[in-house]
DNA sequence: CGCAGGTTCTGAACCGTTACCGTCGCTGTC
DNA sequence: GACAGCGACGGTAACGGTTCAGAACCTGCG
């Protein structure tokens, strides 16, 4: 027991071989093929393996032999932490794990911070050691999804960007949002403004011109602005009218102050439309505090159908971001269908307390300071 | 450009360096070690490798010679989808991705399922690619656990078990769940009811003896009855007629199904405590069907403070998680400092709506169905 | 007795990279 | 003109395993 704590050098499968007298094939095999060697030789193997204080093959080793390290990577838009902040990441991550938790597949987080610098940066992408990626919402240019495709390993990517030769997972935010958009002309809406995420990599806190829109090098937010788009195009004389406004940082407070832009710029505006909860809950917020009525002075809703959306009778588009997850998890373990492969998840379209009718045209409307 | 496709098998440091004329070292300096090359040879050099589709040195094979990975472990007791339905998992999980963020380490999942037969198990801690592992909150006979101290890497425990010669983070169960237990005391409880979240490996959902809750495997709920035991054994006969029930599953039904059994066998308890915030939540939520009024009838105590606690207005025992996860994950990384470490976190008590004063002994109890 | 067939174990070839140290050519100095 | 000093690059040996084609031995059968 006292010489193998204090053997120098930690032991290896070829000291305990020489130990043993065997070759190191054997002592290989005792670990991973139990059938290719008699009971008592294996048993002789552990056991002075235990005494040697050997703690089985290097992981790292085999991974180079074998071609397979046993972990999937994810790669995030945001920092690491912000993922465990947002409440649909927080969904998509729970899904993504149940998928490789049933594969016996780590999943190992990139740190893949925007600020650092690009070279460094794209490092992580390259340092780890997975079988694959799963990519769920970045830019089209992101440089850390640049660094994933160039491995070569199977990638995943989910909601954005949408890539031909790569796997998909996603939902149709375009219908989603459309049908959305029906459900507030139908309810008399004609003067909306909108609130969206960040449409570039650039920071852009304010209102976003008609070019930057179709420009977003966010996929999913360039949808739902189209599909807002196809739904008021029908009633309204020009969709470019339609005051839209960028946040860069997804936050409530984002929400609070975008609505608080909006207000300024059009204090009659019947209806604010967010394409996500948390930016349509800060929106909220915003609106309590100038004591303006929701529904019945103004309607906001959301998108992605958060549990806090629930609590607080948010209308939204639910879409299924646990299944995402597991379906993006499923789709990188799973190599045996042809690729490209996509799956395209259902939404929901969940009417709740945050939206109503408008009132008479002439009604004065209350905007308080 | 057609040939680096064509290509069999995929580029290599060798072949590049073969290609190109020159050493493997220099290939590799050139992405390693810019400044030991000349600027002109790096840029042929990265050309080259542009040309052949060569993706960059082989992480596996980088982290086999310079024996680092790059990446820190994660290793739970429970599932590892579990981990994100827990608020304070997500917590710490978001603590520990700060930490390894600011320090470019990933952060690997490992997949540690309780059920999974114990050889295979285990095999998922072995199999990980890390260069040290955080334990957050396992059983002291954990086997991923004993997996985890056998790998020749650093580890940190965080919560539980407590370990001689190994790093640890955490809080004192026992005092704070004493001074909680002091509080009740002065507000005149002296008829309480404990529920508890599991005590060992086994399933075990139903009252515990005093055995029981001193042998538990779990240091932190062993700790926070002793700390209640140390509060009521001063005004109580004896601490072991008082009511604990313990539950499995760490979720809001155990909560309520825990509080049933209490109330079943003492109607007329004054106070439940319970050892974690969802337990109490799920608590709340059964005393609230059966038409308990909530603390005028009787008192409710959680332990955690999570965000949920505070919207309900319980009473609890608030401690860092976020900063336990980010201890850990420092503790971890930073191996400067003389082994074993102890942080030890402060905790406060927040009393909330949910616990009050007794009433008379004498006034009748509604006990609903 | 000879041989097919099975079990058990070995030898050698990788897997792709980086660490370590040595070599080579050039420059500056006395 | 010999030589120290220095920057740029090359050769070799790990790093710790897995794998595959056999070698050696044993068994059973005709």
């Amino acid at each position: 027991m006292g010489r193998s704590v204090k053997s120098r050098r930690p032991a290896t499968l070829a000291s305990l071989a020489a130990e043993l007298g065997v070759s190191r094939t054997t002592v290989s095999n005792a670990y991973n093929r139990p059938d290719q060697l008699s009971p008592e030789l294996r048993e002789r193997v552990l056991e002075t393996a235990r005494r040697l204080g050997y703690p089985g093959p290097d992981p790292v080793a085999r991974s180079l032999r074998t071609r397979q390290a046993g972990a999937v990577g994810l790669l995030l838009t945001e920092t690491l932490s912000y993922a465990f902040r947002d409440p649909a990441a927080i969904r998509f991550l729970e899904g993504l794990a149940m998928a490789c938790e049933a594969a016996g597949q780590g999943l190992l987080l990139v740190p893949a911070s925007p600020e650092a610098d690009e070279r460094e940066t794209a490092a992580a992408v390259h340092r780890a050691g997975v079988d694959g990626f799963v990519v769920y919402s970045v830019p089209d240019d992101d440089p850390h999804l640049a660094a994933v495709l160039q491995r070569p390993v199977p990638a995943v990517v989910c909601d954005q960007p949408r890539l031909r030769d790569v796997d998909h997972v996603g939902i149709d935010d375009r219908a989603a949002m459309a049908s959305l958009g029906k459900h507030l002309i139908g309810l008399g809406h004609r003067r909306i403004g909108v609130v969206c995420m960040r449409l570039g990599r650039d920071r852009h806190d304010g209102f976003v011109d008609p070019q930057r829109q179709r420009q977003a090098h966010f996929h999913v937010q360039r949808a739902r602005l189209a599909g807002l788009a196809d739904a008021f195009g029908e009633v309204l004389p020009d969709w470019n009218t339609v005051p839209v406004v960028e946040r860069f940082d997804h936050t409530m407070g984002s929400g609070s102050s975008a609505a608080a832009d909006l207000l300024a710029r059009d204090p009659h505006l019947t209806a604010i439309v967010c394409t996500s909860d948390i930016l349509a809950l800060g929106a909220l917020a915003e609106l309590h505090r100038r004591h303006l009525r929701v529904p019945e002075d103004i309607t906001v809703t959301g998108f992605d159908g958060v549990p806090e959306a629930e609590r607080a009778g948010l209308t939204t588009v639910s879409q299924p971001v646990l299944d995402k997850g597991r379906a993006a998890g499923r789709l990188l373990l799973d190599r045996s269908s042809p690729q490209p492969r996509t799956v395209m998840l259902p939404t929901e379209l969940v009417i709740r307390a945050t939206c109503g009718p408008t009132k008479e045209p002439d009604t004065p409307w209350f905007s308080g300071v």
